[in-house]
DNA sequence: GCTTGAATTGAACAGTCATTCATATAGACA
DNA sequence: TGTCTATATGAATGACTGTTCAATTCAAGC
């Protein structure tokens, strides 16, 4: 059989990559054949060679696409006023951003061993730009007296832990809505470096 | 050739576990092949199986074995006056244990996955017995009013999230100490949960 | 109706996988 | 010195791996 009624290149190419990422997020980049990315889009599993160069183009495009995007979507956001303001607001993003794309984020920060060295130094990079953002707030902070910060780096690594972290125990319909969750982690994060009351 | 001077079983077991650690979290368990461990160990594969079932059992001791110690330390750990001080305390063992086993950890958070479904409960409740010992402190916290947590099962994963990620980044011999990191981030968990002063 | 070409198949390739087992070895004990 | 046995080998098993490619199919354009 060759081309089916409605499945061109323009459909299979994007649900290759959407189970890609399905399959990668639940059972990790080693552990998934092509063959059971195939199966999943009802195709065999020479058809994905149309798509990707390898396995291994699969795996970095679909973390290099979503840290692009993320890139983008913070640099989008409106400007602030305080570091205070800011910081909240990076919270928040980052906690909708996240919860939005679970499978995206939990690829993009637990595979990055399973990137040949090439293409680690390009996602390093990207994931470096996005914690700078983070870090250029905090530094602000600093600066105006907001933020009481022993070491930024150091700040910067723990907030987006604690941030990211949601990702592992959310789930939608749970006891805590999204906008409590991102209230609650913005909180949390202000409250781990605001200078303390004098 | 068979038994070697100085290789008996109770030399080969523990360097059969060793390798295992090391590159399972290197590299992730789906991406270990027995012989890899066996070759690190200097034996042909067959021989693995003198010590383990099979691939899963190796991994779900590993894990086991890690998390059981780590109750077993945070139990033995001096009372404490305050839930202030508890916090504190358990913010510094929390990143001396980790940064004492940056392997182990990294294996018990990341393999979850891999674990077959019977072996997976297990972990998950030893793995819910400690953050249990975190949620009571807080718990504690909250009620004599050290404490504000709108949701303590929440600040409980995010504190847990942000102690961890230290060994992400955290390299021996780097800018910040040990003694450093402890401080600053147990700095960095006490006010992220502490009630402002009124 | 015929040709073109994109989309897909399915078989094949050369490895690697976890696991098993008959066989061999060497240290311990008699 | 000879036997026993824990320890290890290395070959074999059958299944699965990523990737390639000639052959096939079918929608669209003339």
């Amino acid at each position: 059989m060759a081309r089916k009624i409605g499945s061109h290149s323009e459909i299979t190419g994007p649900r290759i990559r959407d189970a890609a990422l399905r399959l990668f997020a639940r059972h990790g980049y080693a552990a998934v054949s092509m063959r059971q990315i195939a199966a999943e889009v009802g195709v065999q599993a020479g058809a994905l060679y149309l798509y990707t160069t390898d396995k291994q183009a699969l795996l970095f495009d679909l973390m290099q696409d979503h840290l692009e995007n993320l890139l983008a979507a913070v640099a989008a956001l409106p400007p602030t006023e305080t570091p205070g303001a800011a910081l909240e607001q990076f919270a928040r993003f980052h906690i909708g951003y996240h919860l939005d794309r679970p499978e995206a984020v939990f690829i993009a920060y637990m595979e990055l061993r399973s990137l040949s060295p090439e293409n680690f130094v390009t996602i390093e990079s990207l994931r470096r730009q996005y914690e700078d953002r983070l870090q250029a707030i905090l530094l602000a902070g600093a600066q105006d007296g907001t933020f009481a910060l022993p070491d930024a780096k150091m700040a910067t690594l723990a907030l987006i832990a604690m941030l990211t972290g949601v990702t592992n125990w959310y789930r939608e319909g749970g006891r805590l809505s999204r906008a409590d969750v991102q209230v609650l982690y913005a909180d949390m994060a202000l409250r781990a470096v605001r200078k303390p009351q004098a």
